[in-house]
DNA sequence: CACGGAACTC
DNA sequence: GAGTTCCGTG
């Protein structure tokens, strides 16, 4: 047969990021590594295809965040089949299996215009962003929310300064909007949401653009696209789960998600939150350094990382303006109980091909593409269904989850050998990962009775208490 | 073209 | 579990 069946096909064998800014992990380019099974997801096929400038007219990134536009979808049914070994693989088949992702939050359909859908990144997020999630965790427990400050009773001001620095380009939370938002519409159970269209790179709006939209950075584009905290929005990270180390007992997690895969970028950032870390969880791991080179993940040092840095919307930051926001957001489910905070690392994956030349052109079209992970929770708070470009709102769950231990931990480790905090990012740096950097530097000075550390403790010890009473 | 049920495979 | 294949429906 013709079929190669090589996952290799796509894959280079070098994990390294093959291009400045995208940061897909080696995970990423290992089928193996697809979680929950050997096989290569098809999810995780698209995002190959994604980042590949050669199949730019076969598949591309465009319209919101995560968008993506199928231009030949009987190439890239024709590349799966490759892949999968099924000669008679046909768009047809290869769109029933994207529906399946329907259901999963992993992507949805992008209504009104052919062969386009679009990756939950939100999921991913809300999976591994650790700021986000921290909306669980006892940061925000109770119900903080970043109310712009309006509301949110328990969230103090100190809280809210220290969320708003690190996106400080998102909205104002001084205004009625901010990171959360109370879902005036919707208060579920979940209570406040988290507004996803605050974090540009969740949402949409964008123009159409070749390269995944978080790429599109407001910084210089042409030198890597460096994001502060060297967050990508498109970084399959964000889905990939299986680099990381293990995860602690009871996270909530599977390993893969904390186990950096973008160590590279994300792992070598300062922590936001760093600054508020009890020493202890602050230092980082190891791993940063060794970023992308092997690939390998890393355990660092026995020091499991837990918590990835959170993307930095910096190059979102602009991002609701130029570019859109659309993504929804994830929420994890998994109420059971929630695992004690785990890091949530986040990922996205998707990159951008930048390209190069041009590929295989058999027919034009255009559609759009997504990803996620289906081992990831993708949701799509805006509407469970599946379609809802815009506005999603992340729900928080409420806090259980993370009461525990913070996550926050951060694998510290050189991050002063980064570059200078303020200087955008668009600086070419040496490598684009290691230009992470983030764009300001969240300048958090909390009280120390105020630190998220203690608050975190304290909001533990609620959840506990909590817990006790419900049993 | 898009959706999703159902049976089936790996 | 993650598709693959087939198919009816809109």
């Amino acid at each position: 047969m013709d079929c190669n069946c090589v996952s290799d096909l796509l894959i280079p064998p070098v994990p390294a990021l093959w291009t400045p800014g995208i940061a897909f992990p080696d995970w990423a380019y290992k089928p193996e590594s697809s979680p929950g099974s050997r096989q290569i997801q098809l999810w995780h096929f698209i995002l190959e295809l994604l980042q590949k400038e050669e199949y730019n007219a076969v598949i591309a990134w465009q319209g919101d965040y995560g968008e993506f536009v199928i231009k030949d979808p009987d190439e890239v049914a024709r590349q799966w089949g490759l892949r999968k070994c099924k000669p008679h693989m046909n768009y047809d088949k290869l769109s029933r299996a994207l529906r399946y992702y329907y259901n999963k939050r992993i992507l949805h359909k992008t209504k009104g215009k052919r062969f386009t859908y679009k990756f939950n990144f939100s999921k991913v997020v809300l999976v591994n962003y650790p700021i986000l999630d921290m909306a669980n965790s006892p940061f925000f427990l109770a119900q903080n929310h970043f109310n712009g400050g309006s509301t949110a009773p328990d969230c103090t001001p100190e809280v809210r300064r220290a969320i708003q620095s690190l996106f400080p380009r998102l909205p104002d939370s001084g205004r009625g909007t901010s990171l959360f938002d109370r879902g005036t519409a919707a208060p579920g159970p979940d209570g406040d949401k988290l507004r996803l269209d605050a974090f540009p790179f969740l949402s949409t709006g964008a123009p159409c653009y070749t390269k995944p939209p978080s790429l599109l950075g407001p910084y210089p584009r042409n030198p890597p696209f460096d994001y502060p905290w060297g967050f990508n929005p498109y970084l399959p990270g964000a889905f990939s789960l299986n680099n990381c180390p293990k995860l602690p007992p009871g996270s909530l997690y599977p390993s893969q998600f904390y186990p950096n895969p973008l160590q590279s970028s994300l792992s070598q950032l300062p922590h936001p939150f760093s600054s508020l870390l009890p020493p202890g969880e602050a230092g980082g791991g190891e791993r940063g350094a060794a970023g992308q080179t092997g690939g390998t993940n890393g355990t660092a040092g026995g020091q499991p990382v837990r918590l990835c840095l959170p993307p930095y919307p910096g190059s979102l930051l602009m991002g609701r303006t130029d570019i859109g926001n659309g993504a929804s957001l994830a929420e994890r489910e998994r109420g059971e109980a929630n695992p004690p905070g785990t890091g949530l690392s986040f990922g996205l994956a998707a990159g951008t091909g930048t390209g190069r030349q041009s590929p295989t052109e058999r027919r034009g079209g255009v559609k759009q593409d997504p990803e996620s992970d289906s081992d990831l929770e993708i949701t799509d708070l805006s509407d469970s269904s599946s379609d809802n470009e815009n506005e999603h709102d992340f729900n928080i769950r409420k806090a259980s989850s993370l009461a525990s231990r913070s996550q926050i931990v951060l694998d510290g480790k050189k991050r002063s050998a980064l570059p200078p905090v303020s200087s955008p990012p668009a600086t070419a740096a040496p490598h684009p990962l290691k230009s992470l950097m983030p764009v300001s530097p969240p300048p958090l000075s909390l009280p120390l009775s105020l630190s998220p550390s203690v608050a975190l403790h304290e909001k533990h010890r609620e959840t506990e208490t909590l817990k006790m009473i419900h049993s």
